[in-house]
DNA sequence: CTTTTTGCAAATGATTTGCATTAAC
DNA sequence: GTTAATGCAAATCATTTGCAAAAAG
């Protein structure tokens, strides 16, 4: 997602356009990978020295509601976000507890099927492989 | 898994059979749902008045690694702790933060394949089925 | 000018650590 | 008897909240 369309969803949403969210949402797209609140930050304060948590935290959380970013829950650390928008999978060592993107085809249609025999509303299916990365694989 | 199973598992691995890993083993099949630390914990707390929650999460944590439970990260809550033993997928609800088990099968072999051309070495592929539960469709 | 957003300080909630005591083996 | 496991209190880590000041529209 480009700047322009972050500032489009923004107002379509009746949201202000400010620095920190610009800055935020630059700093995810330049890290360009999961990166956890701390991180974006530590990218923000260069260009914005008195950059807060609290506001990382806030606007992660409205990026995720305007769909520009995925939360990625991580078992035992900081919760990762994720600039991606589109479904895709996941690698998660369970290691080092590092989490990479893995491209992949996947036929979920049995799966979505069984959801909503549940009652429930489906709207994403992804996989987290689990195992061991190269580093860790020792 | 069984307690005698639970009992050789640990002792397979040089580890001590104690009331409280029997106790918390037996509270997450009583359970037989995604269950937080606190409420393991409250369950051990009727026969076992005294037992802490610094024990349950180590007894947690061992158990991972025995292979006797599966760590299940949530976004904005707790870490539920899942008693089944075999793979199996998840239903994810976004707005009550409830995750339910999802029996389906499922072809991961290109997946896996895809992961381990990365270097990696999987051993699990788990599906996240995410939307909203029946309740919170509303 | 009005309302939202921000930054700071402090609070909260989950999980972990240090350490003396207790219990398994 | 030796060593690992437990319980307690306190510490740590991630995240959220309250609120006055600053900035967007």
């Amino acid at each position: 997602m480009t700047e322009q369309e972050l500032q489009d969803s923004l107002r379509a949403r009746g949201q202000r356009v400010t620095p920190q969210r610009i800055l935020i949402h630059r700093a995810l797209r330049e890290l360009d990978r999961h990166a956890s609140a701390e991180e974006v930050l530590e990218r923000v304060t260069a260009p914005l020295p008195n950059a807060s948590l609290p506001t990382v935290y806030a606007t992660l959380e409205l990026f995720e509601e305007l769909g520009v970013v995925h939360r990625v829950p991580v078992a035992g650390g900081p919760t990762l976000w994720d600039p991606r928008t589109d479904g895709h999978h996941h690698l998660a060592c369970r290691s080092c507890g590092r989490v990479e993107d893995l491209e992949g085809e996947l036929d979920t249609a049995k799966l979505l099927r069984a959801a909503r025999r549940r009652g429930f509303r489906p709207d994403s299916a992804e996989v987290v492989v689990g195992g061991l990365c190269g580093r860790c694989a020792d």
